[in-house]
RNA sequence: UGGGGUAUGGCCAAGCGGUAAGGCAUCAGUUUUUGGUACUGACAUUCGGGGGUUCGAAUCCCUCUACCCCAUCCA
């Protein structure tokens, strides 16, 4: 189905076909201090999807480094998320506390090679040395005791001889790095607090930074995938492996961006608040982008995988529509719940014609859902309809009941309104109403009548009063900051809806779509039969609601943002004799300018000139592909020489060979720093410039591309690449593009 | 501001020098006893802006701009 790759796919199919790995190893590594939400979902899906997809394994790991924060009600949670997901975690779950004692190893040995040291600054000096991030930090003083004094003190911090704050561990690396991370990162602090697993074993724990890569060295994970701010921190990651010598089959960290869904907020911390705030009931509210919360809600796991899959993972920050989970709940239900009648805003309708009572026999699933299932549909002479599906002045393309149109009670007849009934107020309190007694649903009805819709209902006597909940979302803002964002209609609690007997007494699903009006859950945890609870799940389009809408009143003006360009660097004098210079050999003054403000590419390309006189084509080749490589390496890491570029344009000033061929021998010259002459005749690549040989080839691609052909003459000439693209292809590479191209116009002409 | 990232329709997202995939949303139309579903069609002459290289650039080079991350004893 969908061919292309994600980014980390690529890389473990690589790091699989290469050998780099034989098996691959991801691990879910969430700290339990709140309730993982969709954003994990979305970490869970790459984690063990990627594991699973190659066969390999998924450690699910508790990242449980920091006790003061740190709740074993979270690890359940946790856990039942990634069971509920459908993902399998193996034996059992880890715990990074489980590698305490083989982390106080490592550390130790990292002072015994003098790489950390133990610093007893205070918190605030600590921060004040690190510098900022455009000046740099200094060491700290005590940053220059004695192995054997670490040591020492490293122990006792562990014997629990000092207080919270009073030392640290720090590693050795740079106070002046540009990445502030590296300078000289913390690897363990002193918290004398309980930790959930090891209690009060432990009085010194070690950081993120440190016990990370560790564990995942530990636990033999080869690709360690993470969300985007940890791309600062992948340096320490790797210095710690590299230090310590681990680097023989190490994990590699790679990064991917954070799903980010717009009116909701994503945050742990901000979930947090509403749940301490009592803006919401839990984390398992069904307003809540929790795991938790969309289990309460009604979302099926399918939805949450398939909607993890549409968004796809790449490395830009973006922010998903909510529309698309709303439509992956809704496709994935489409399939599988029955459909019931359910009124929410009750409307009595007595049909003046009718006594007696029926049973209708009536399907559970459309036409168009391949399941089967019914159930007997009570009718009787009085019902209840929706409060909406009756207006008495409707507007035009108002399809439902009305004073002067009749309409159809769902798998039941046809009825017409004979008379309205209202109070003192004049609000509508009854519907008299006649029904045809011919217009049955199904084949009985020879009624010969058409109505615009039908619409759901229930009998008075046999339906059964539920408690139906809607749920809006809880921000107003789409990208909302906090709870002055919040939404204070997110919660609609209907007491008195009534629905059909058989979802009560029948129970033939516990998700149901209430027709006409969208997909609802029986509450796991308050439904009782005595008292019946439902959440709303999602809505079903309505195309209806939103062509009845208020005209909307952003048509949006929206001018095109202006771009203002920044100044430009002024060049120096030596840069301004080279341009000037470099105009004067005829070089584009962009080519110029690109040569003279890099002294190693005007070198090169000095070079270069001396020995062959060719300054534009030069120019042209160093100002673009030994760019390319210089902005990878050093001039003396090159494997080709100035030289051999002049050879090589050479070749291209006497139509040997054609710019296209030679960025085909440039690139083996960047491999193999073999001489270009000797590359085109090895590869043979002597470009085809006669006609004759070429058009033979055009004519057979011409010939087999009749569709293309057409739309070419109908005048979509961006169709002329295509067909010089396939002749080039053919000869390899080798046809004259010019020649090409000339011909290729010619004969479509 | 030093460093590290990222920019492709309203929102995601493929694409890696040769015809701008796909999904959501939107808008039309067909089917429909759910104003649902399904189906059909429309929706980027252009890839953050400007230059350059090339027969040909979203893709290569130069440059500018915008946004995100890093100065927790959090992860």
């Amino acid at each position: 189905m969908n061919e292309s790759k994600d980014f980390l796919r690529k890389i473990v199919e690589e790091d699989l076909a290469s050998g780099k790995n034989r098996e691959i190893i991801t691990r879910f590594p969430p700290e339990p201090n709140g309730f993982p939400h969709i954003g994990h979902a979305k970490s869970i899906c790459i984690n063990f999807g990627i594991a699973n997809d190659y066969q390999g394994h998924c450690n699910l790991r508790m990242d449980d480094t920091n006790p003061t924060k740190e709740d074993t009600q979270f690890v359940e949670a946790l856990k039942d998320a990634v069971e509920w997901l459908g993902f399998n975690w193996g034996e059992s779950v880890y715990f990074t506390s489980d590698y305490f004692p083989k982390l106080y190893e490592y550390a130790v040995e990292l002072i015994k090679m003098d790489k950390a040291y133990v610093d007893s600054l205070d918190e605030e000096e600590i921060r004040e040395y690190r510098g900022t991030v455009t000046e740099a930090g200094r060491r700290s003083k005590y940053a220059n005791r004695t192995v054997e004094e670490n040591l020492d003190l490293f122990e006792r911090m562990k014997k629990g001889e000092f207080k919270d704050g009073e030392h640290v561990l720090r590693a050795r690396i740079d106070m002046s790095a540009d990445n502030m991370q590296l300078r000289d990162p913390l690897l363990y602090r002193i918290r004398h607090a309980d930790h959930i697993r090891t209690g009060d074993e432990w009085c010194i724990y070690p950081m993120y930074d440190f016990a990370h890569c560790l564990s995942d060295y530990l636990e033999g994970i080869s690709h360690s995938l993470c969300t985007l701010e940890f791309e600062n921190n992948r340096d320490i990651y790797n210095w710690v492996l590299n230090t310590l010598g681990l680097t023989s089959s190490r994990p590699y960290q790679y990064e991917f961006a954070r799903l980010g869904i717009n009116y909701t907020v994503m945050s742990k911390r901000k979930l947090l608040e509403l749940v301490k705030g009592g803006q919401v009931s839990g984390w398992d509210d069904p307003r809540m982008p929790t795991i938790a919360g969309y289990k309460r809600r009604g979302y099926t796991p399918e939805s949450i995988l398939t909607f993890c899959d549409q968004i796809g993972i790449a490395k830009a920050n973006s922010m998903v529509d909510v529309a698309q989970l709303e439509f992956c709940i809704r496709d994935d239900l489409n399939t599988k719940v029955p459909r019931v009648l359910c009124v929410l805003d009750p409307l009595k309708v007595t049909i003046e014609n009718y006594d007696g009572f029926e049973e209708i026999d009536a399907p559970y699933y459309p036409h168009d859902v391949p399941k089967e299932g019914s159930r007997k549909l009570p009718f009787s002479r009085e019902i209840y309809i929706e409060r909406d599906d009756f207006m008495e002045n409707p507007p035009k393309g108002y399809f439902r009941l009305t004073p002067n149109q009749a309409v159809r009670l769902r798998h039941a007849y046809i009825i017409s309104c004979k008379e309205v009934i209202k109070d003192s107020n004049g609000n509508i309190t009854e519907i008299k109403a006649e029904y045809y007694p011919n217009s049955k649903s199904g084949s009985e009805d020879t009624s010969g009548i058409k109505v615009k819709s039908a619409i759901q209902w229930v009998s008075a006597t046999e339906a059964k009063k539920v408690e139906v909940r809607l749920y809006d979302r809880l921000f107003v803002n789409e990208a909302p900051e906090g709870i002055e964002d919040i939404n204070p209609d997110s919660l609609q609690v209907i007491k008195n809806a009534l629905i059909e007997p058989a979802v009560i007494t029948e129970k033939p699903d516990e998700r149901f779509q209430f027709e006409r009006q969208g997909y609802f859950y029986a509450d796991p945890i308050l439904y009782t039969d005595e008292k019946p609870v439902f959440n709303k799940i999602v809505s079903l389009k309505d195309s209806w609601a939103k062509k009845s809408e208020t005209s909307k009143p952003t048509p949006k003006p929206q001018a095109k943002k202006v771009q203002i360009d920044g100044e430009v660097v002024a060049m120096n004098e030596a840069q301004k004799v080279l341009f000037d210079k470099y105009l004067e050999l005829r070089l584009n003054s962009e080519v110029a300018n690109t040569l003279a403000r890099d002294e190693h590419l005007s070198k090169f390309y000095e070079e270069a000139l001396s020995i062959l006189n060719s300054p534009v084509n030069l120019a042209n080749i160093v100002s673009n592909e030994v760019a390319r490589e210089l902005k990878q390496m050093e001039v003396s890491e090159l494997k080709f020489s100035a030289k051999q570029i002049a050879e090589l344009v050479k070749m291209i000033d006497n139509a040997t060979i054609s710019n296209k061929i030679a960025k085909q021998v440039f690139e083996e010259m960047v491999k193999t720093g073999e001489n270009p002459t000797q590359i085109v005749e090895a590869k043979g690549l002597v470009q085809i410039s006669d006609p004759a040989k070429i058009l033979p080839i055009l004519d057979e691609i011409i010939a087999n591309n009749p569709d293309n052909v057409a739309k070419f003459k109908a005048g979509n000439t961006k169709l002329l690449g295509f067909f010089v693209g396939q002749v080039l292809k053919a000869t390899k590479g080798k046809g004259n593009p010019k020649v090409v191209n000339e011909l290729v116009g010619k004969r479509l002409q």
